[in-house]
DNA sequence: CGGGAATGAATGACCATTCATTCATCGCGA
DNA sequence: TCGCGATGAATGAATGGTCATTCATTCCCG
């Protein structure tokens, strides 16, 4: 079949034959997983062949099929994947961190940090997962709104210990600074200047909290 | 050809069969744009055929290239005239409007008035036109670029005029401004709720202007 | 040897695009 | 007013190329 439907995208894809070459398979998985963002960051999703992934990972194209369902879970996979580092590292960087403003700071510089890190990466995360409503749809409603709960709990904890303004929405100021975020990061993902988008991060905190008013 | 490629869009798209018949041709032209907005909202891009299109255009699927290119083609038209619609709507309304606070109020209802009074083509403008790596480089450095040139301006001018602090960057605070402005669009479109977007617009610049800090 | 892992050629859909044909309209001469 | 050829818009079946996926076969390690 030759079926680019989202629909039967499934979230249970990260086990896969989970036979007693464990170790192996994994090493072959991560390296098929590279080289899919590689490909996928390059040509973009439907441009890209799993034949040209699997030539990248050095594999035979049948060999994909080994570890990944159909080419739909190969984004499924980097994007599963790299959502959850993402929210394990927040979380336990948030740990000992109870102040609001302090937090705020410490999720933007990660989040900044992690896309700078890596261009394929964020060409995947800010361009290619966003390819269709439906994936769109599953995104938001699960990992997005994890991500956006951590910063409105920030925000609604500063509103209560009083050093942030309450006469706003907490959700509709972390959707702005999610939203501030993530346009960082796509600017800086387009842009040919090899700026520094960690950088950016207390620059934008700043302006957020402290306002663009004087 | 089977080429989803879109290295080849052309920016000349608009005119077409410029003969004695201009209004039929435009009608019909259209109806054809209007179906691809609907159908590539409904289904995305990608899993979107051109019979489709035509079948929800009331014409037949060959009927479709003597009006396009290509089926880029009709994904380019579609951006190409909405974004040349909100450059222009947004230059005249912003006009007569010297307060740069002011015009930041009238740029965020625009914005978000144009995207919340058509679900289907915000969609279409938030979710798939940002399919691929080589679109988003074209659109990014082209219109993009003027949107924010508008949105700098403005800042700047209040930076100028004392109003707006001096120590952030311009661009940045454009960046922030227009990130937090398209995530409120998405999260709208993705949400099932069917609250008013336009009027997110003065909260959103309230708090992007006064700050979350107090 | 035995058996799981890997291979890659072959398969079977799928679908953008083309183009021979049909249809509708119009100008013009009688 | 009618008839008739000319024009070009519209049609939709056919084409051709592309790939995701499969699976019979081979390889390799213990």
């Amino acid at each position: 079949m030759n079926d680019h439907s989202f629909i039967a995208m499934s979230a249970t894809s990260t086990r896969r034959l989970a036979a007693v070459k464990a170790p192996p398979a994994t090493d072959k998985r991560d390296a098929i997983l590279r080289a899919a963002v590689k490909v996928f960051a390059r040509h973009g999703y439907f441009q890209s062949q799993v034949a040209d992934v699997a030539r990248v990972a050095g594999v035979a194209a049948g060999t994909v099929y080994l570890y990944f369902r159909s080419k739909d879970d190969l984004l499924v996979s980097i994007f599963e994947r790299t959502m959850k580092d993402a929210i394990d590292e927040g979380r336990a960087a948030l740990a000992g961190v109870p102040d609001p403003e302090a937090r705020l700071r410490r999720i933007a510089r990660l989040h900044l940090e992690r896309l700078g890190r890596d261009r394929e990466l964020a060409v995947v995360v800010q361009v290619e997962l966003r390819q269709s409503i439906k994936f769109m749809e599953r995104f938001s409603s699960s990992y997005l709104q994890d991500y956006l709960t951590i910063i409105r709990r920030a925000i609604a904890d500063g509103q209560d210990a009083g050093t942030f303004r309450r006469d706003v929405n907490a959700n509709t100021a972390a959707k702005v600074f999610f939203g501030a975020l993530d346009e960082m990061a796509t600017n800086w993902m387009l842009s040919r200047r090899k700026y520094d988008l960690a950088a950016e991060a207390d620059v934008v905190v700043d302006l957020l909290i402290g306002g663009l008013g004087r």
